[in-house]
Order: C-alpha cells, then structure tokens, then sequence
RNA sequence: CGGGGCGUAGCGCAGCUUGGUAGCGCGCCUGCUUUGGGAGCAGGAUGUCGCAGGUUCAAAUCCUGCCGCCCCGACCA
C-alpha cells in the first residue's frame, strides 16, 4: 500500500480523554476513532491487526475441533426468561422492544443461543462432543466503560461453548481450549499468564483467565515461580496455617474500655496504643439477607469473592445499620464477636493468636485481652481475606509475587448450569435421558490488541509483534525527489509485494523525519531506509522497530532477510 | 448511582471572573526555499463557541434546564 493513498489519520498531540498508553497510541496511530462512549470505529490500521487476531484465533480454534458459526446479536427476551438470566443480568444487558413490542436484547454472551441450537440439534451421545465457536460483537451496556478498547461497550468478541457427554468428557474439552488459547496468545507474542479465576456471573465450578502482562491492567495476580501457582488477585488462596498449642495461663484478664468516638481500626490502634495485628476486625455482612459476622485480623482486608463463595450464597453486601444493630447491639465501628447474635466466620489470620482487642458490642466501648474458646467461639476458620505478596504460596509454600495484568480469555467449566436451565439433553448408550455438560471459552479480540500496545511500546510509539502488526515492512525513501531512490523504492516495493509481503511504500513527499516519526508511531516492525550514501553503494538500511538493530545490506539480501523474518511466523 | 472535571476550528488549548460580536499553537490549502529524526518564509481556508430557553441595546461570557464526554469510587465475564 502507498502511504499517500492511504486513510492513516495519525495525530502529534496526545487527544485529552485518553489516559492509558494504548489507548493514546492506537488513537494517534490513526486505527480506532470513538463514536460515543465505549463505541469506536477501526479504521483501516486498526482493522487489519484486529484480523490478524482474528485469524489467529480461528486458526487455532479450528485446530482443536472447534467449529466456526455466527450467532444473531438480537436475541429474545424468552431464552433469557428460560436460562433465568433476564433477571439476573443486571443493566449490562440492554433490553428493547422491537415493533411488535416483544422483548429482545443485545447479546453481551451466547450461552442462551448456542445451547438452544445445540439442544435442538443434538439428541444422542453420538453426536457428542461438540464444540461451536463465533467471532462476533458483543454488547455490554457498562456502569463505566473506559481505557479506549480496554473496556468498551461494543466489542469483537471469541467466544466458544463446548458440550460434552460428562464432566470427565467436558475437563479434556476444557483442557484442549486451554492449551489452544496458550497457543494463540503465543503467537500474538504476548508475555501472558493464565490464572485461577473466580467464575463470576457467568457461573460454573472452575476458571482460568488468561492475562497479559502489564502494569496498567485492571487484573492483579498472584503467582509462584517455584510451582507455577498462579491465580487471580481475588481468587489466590492462602494457606492454613499450623495450629499451635494454646498456652492458656498466657490469657490476660478480659477488660472492657471506654473508646468514645473510637471506630476505626487506625483509631482503636492510636487509641490504645496497640498494633492492627493485635486488634480483630469484626465486619457484618449480609447474605441473601442473613447476617454474618466475618472476623480478620486489623490488619487484614476482608476478600468479599471468598466470603460469598464459602457462604454460597448469591448475593453478599455490607449490612445495613438496622442489620448491624440487631444483630450486635451497637453501632458500627463498636461491633466484636463476643455475645453477637449471628453466625460468625474467622480468618485463618486470626489462629494462634492471644489477647485482642475487639469492639465490645455496645457503643463507645472495646474490650481488651480477648481470646479464642475463652471468650467466644467461631463456626470455623476460613480463608477469608485479601492475599499478600508477603504470603506464602499455598501450594508450595515458596514466596508469591504479584503482577497487573490485562484479562484478555477466560475459560469456564460450566457444568449443566445452562443445559439444566434450557434442557439441554441427550440419549445415553442406555437410552436414558441426561444433560449435556458445557464449557465456554471467550477471547476479547479488540482487548488482546490493546493489551498488546500495552506491552508492546516505547516513547515514540507503538512496537507490533510482527504476527499481528498491521504491516510488516515500511520503505522509507529519505527524498521522493531523488528519482534514483524514488526508483529504488518502488522497485523493492513491486518485488516484496508480489512475494505476498504485507508492505508500506511511504512515496509521501515529506521530509524523512517526518515519514521515520510516523513508522514508529504506528508501529512497523521492519523499516526500510532507502539514502542517496547507502543506495551509491547498492545498500539500503533495515531496521528493527523493536531492537532498534540497524543492518546495511544490498537490496538481495535485504529481501532475503525480510522474507526470512516472516517465513519463520 | 455518589464525588470531581470538561464541552470554543481536525487535534491541543486561551478567552468567561469584569457582557461589546472569537483567538493561539499544531494540522490543512497555495507558492518559494529545504530534504536522514515531526523544516523555514510568505499568503490562505476552516467555528450552529454542546443544545434549548431566559436576562440584556448586546451573550462564548450572566441565569435556568437539558445533552454529551472524561476521571475517582461503587459496580461488573
């Protein structure tokens, strides 16, 4: 392509609404353009690396079995009735009526479609396993959409559902998605991680998500170099720790303590001039509407996700004042486990320890050199709180360390969640009736080529992976005035091209640091410089976007290296 | 949904306090010079000042309402 008929709208000031890296950059390279708020068009750079993605993922999604279909983004309100997600779906999902005044929605997923065709096409073990995939927009109405294509509201989306005729069947599906998506995220040449995940609302027993490694990702992780433990920041565990022996003659006599106006764990701490570690936190949430008391050490933060999902219930907020009072007696911020009226749960950072400090359960009091058994009990220790990177791994016990990340695929086990829902059956060797077990396996397209940038950039632009860069050579004639470098230019322009090499001939008549600015900018991996000193001697310059590596080298052997690097893809 | 900020040329911004009919830089167009890291000079084009009302002789500026966008939080595959 010729740069001067190209529709390459890059920009030399960074656009004021863009905050993080790659969505400045993919906005200055000219590839995406917002309509409205977590809505943007690709432009011609942007589309082709999204299909680069694209073709990745088909590729690999093809390799292992998986079939490509396309699935309507308007979808009826029924099936979402029927799976029972219509309600559940908070406002991410954005319903209308269409004229006849039936209800629809833009699928933000597809669940409800797939296992409905599914269930109408298959009726015997013998048409299992099946796995169906789609490359289509999704749309999900977000509280806050930002970060360019980080977050959108539109957006191209992988997703693949898998059906299998039991679980041990549905975990080798689970399993070959998994290594597919190692492999796609491989060849994008992403540095990336997958993760223990929590399942969310989109259900299931078990989760992987796959994140890119980044500072400015959403997602942090937790991860072992020792074991390859590794999970998401929310999902990591910590292990329990040894129970020690009680030395009981260490327990000092219980007091209570006048704390006016004394709520927080700081204040308590300046209060009685004792640690957080010595102070237990004492939290009231509510459970599907039932109070419960979770107990962690002053120092600690209470990971809700974990909470939820050793309750199992469905929805798990902080209680309301009216709910604290019941159940404690005494406002917040003067709330203790001794004597409260609800079920209570204890971190495992609170085993061993001796003599706290705990809110007395009525107001402007705490008490002082608390104990375990002693003075009150607990339904069990758990673990209930917010790892740390000074935890020890769970499953090695080697250090853990945290990185951010960019959560780019995420595959589930899904059970029969859904075919339960729908009924979605089949006929086993027996005849007898039984649902079919499903997994799902999403990819966000436009998120991969964010997440990229992300990874992939330096003061002067972006730096494609040449797997998915948009083009994968630019010829950069230093003077289109010169005829013999004009010449040059075009000629290796003809030649590379016609040998099926995706290139850029930049035949503007600028000046070459005009036209060297906007090669970094967008992000080519191999330039080509064509100078009047070099081409005297039949050289011209190759160099490296990414290691800033410069080789002269003749026109032959310029082709030959530059088909090289591709051939190796 | 709570808090904060913004909306003036394609992009980045000034002007608003104290009302007088819109400006700067970049980009764009023309010409000349220049030509290996975002050139110089000269000339030029481009605006429903987010929208709608109101006050006023007069509104980008003051008042009211609305819309949109961004950030933090809450929330969320």
């Amino acid at each position: 392509m010729r740069y001067s008929q190209m529709f390459l709208p890059t920009l030399k000031e960074i656009p004021s609404d863009a905050e993080v890296i790659s969505h400045q950059l993919m906005l200055r390279a000219g590839m995406i353009r917002k309509l409205t708020s977590g809505v943007y068009s690709y432009l011609p750079m942007g589309y082709r690396v999204i299909r680069k993605v694209e073709q990745i993922i088909r590729e690999e999604m093809n390799r292992a079995g998986a079939q490509e279909i396309f699935m309507p983004t308007v979808q009826p309100a029924e099936l979402w009735k029927e799976s029972g997600r219509w309600n559940f779906y908070g406002k991410e999902l954005l319903r209308f009526r269409d004229r006849k005044d039936s209800e629809c929605c833009l699928g933000p997923t597809h669940e409800e479609v797939v296992t409905d065709i599914v269930r109408n096409g298959v009726k015997s073990y013998r048409q299992l396993p099946q796995n169906l995939y789609q490359i289509q927009t999704k749309f999900r109405d977000e509280i806050r959409p930002r970060f360019g294509l980080m977050r959108c509201r539109e957006f191209s989306m992988k997703d693949a559902y898998s059906f299998d005729i039991d679980t041990v069947n549905a975990d080798l599906s689970y399993q070959k998605m998994f290594a597919a998506y190692n492999r796609i995220f491989e060849r994008c040449g992403l540095k990336f991680r997958p993760v223990e995940a929590d399942t969310g609302s989109i259900g299931g027993s078990y989760s992987h998500e796959f994140l890119v490694i980044a500072d400015s990702g959403e997602d942090g992780m937790a991860y072992c170099e020792g074991c390859g433990y590794a999970a998401n920041l929310e999902k990591a565990e910590i292990a329990r720790p040894e129970e020690q022996a009680v030395d009981v003659s260490s327990f000092l006599t219980r007091e209570e303590i006048h704390t006016p106006e004394v709520r927080t764990i700081e204040e308590v701490c300046a209060f009685l001039q004792v640690r957080p570690e010595n102070v237990i936190k004492t939290l009231v949430f509510s459970a599907d509407g039932v109070p419960v008391a979770v107990l962690v050490r002053g120092d600690e933060e209470v990971n809700e996700i974990k909470v939820k999902n050793y309750l199992g219930c469905d929805i798990l907020e902080m209680a309301m004042d009216d709910m604290i009072q019941a159940a404690a007696g005494s406002p917040r911020g003067f709330v203790g486990p001794i004597g409260i009226k609800c079920r209570t749960l204890a971190d495992y950072s609170l085993m061993n320890l001796t003599n706290m400090v705990v809110g007395a359960n009525r107001e402007d009091y705490h008490l002082k050199n608390v104990n375990f058994e002693r003075d009150f009990k607990v339904a069990a220790f758990a673990d209930l709180r917010v790892v740390r990177e000074s935890d020890p791994c769970p499953r090695c016990a080697g250090g853990i360390h945290f990185a951010r990340g960019v959560e780019v695929g995420h595959v589930f086990k899904l059970g029969t969640k859904y075919s339960k829902a729908m009924k979605a059956i089949y006929l086993d060797k027996n005849g007898k009736e039984q649902y079919m077990v499903m997994g799902c396996y999403g990819i966000g397209v436009g998120r991969t080529v964010a997440a990229c940038v992300e990874q992939y950039h330096d003061d002067n632009g972006i730096i494609w992976p040449l797997a998915i860069a948009p083009f994968q050579v630019i010829i950069t004639p230093v003077n289109m005035n010169d005829q013999d470098l004009a010449a040059a230019a075009e000629n290796l322009y003809a030649d590379l091209s016609s040998q099926g090499v995706e290139v850029i001939l930049d035949d503007r008549d600028e000046r070459a640091g005009v036209k060297f600015k906007d090669a970094d900018l967008i992000g080519i991996p191999l330039r080509v410089t064509i100078g009047p000193k070099n081409l005297a001697a039949g050289n011209v310059e190759i160099k490296n976007r990414k290691s800033g590596e410069i080789n002269i080298l003749s026109v032959e052997e310029v082709k030959k290296f530059i088909l090289g690097a591709i051939r190796q893809l």
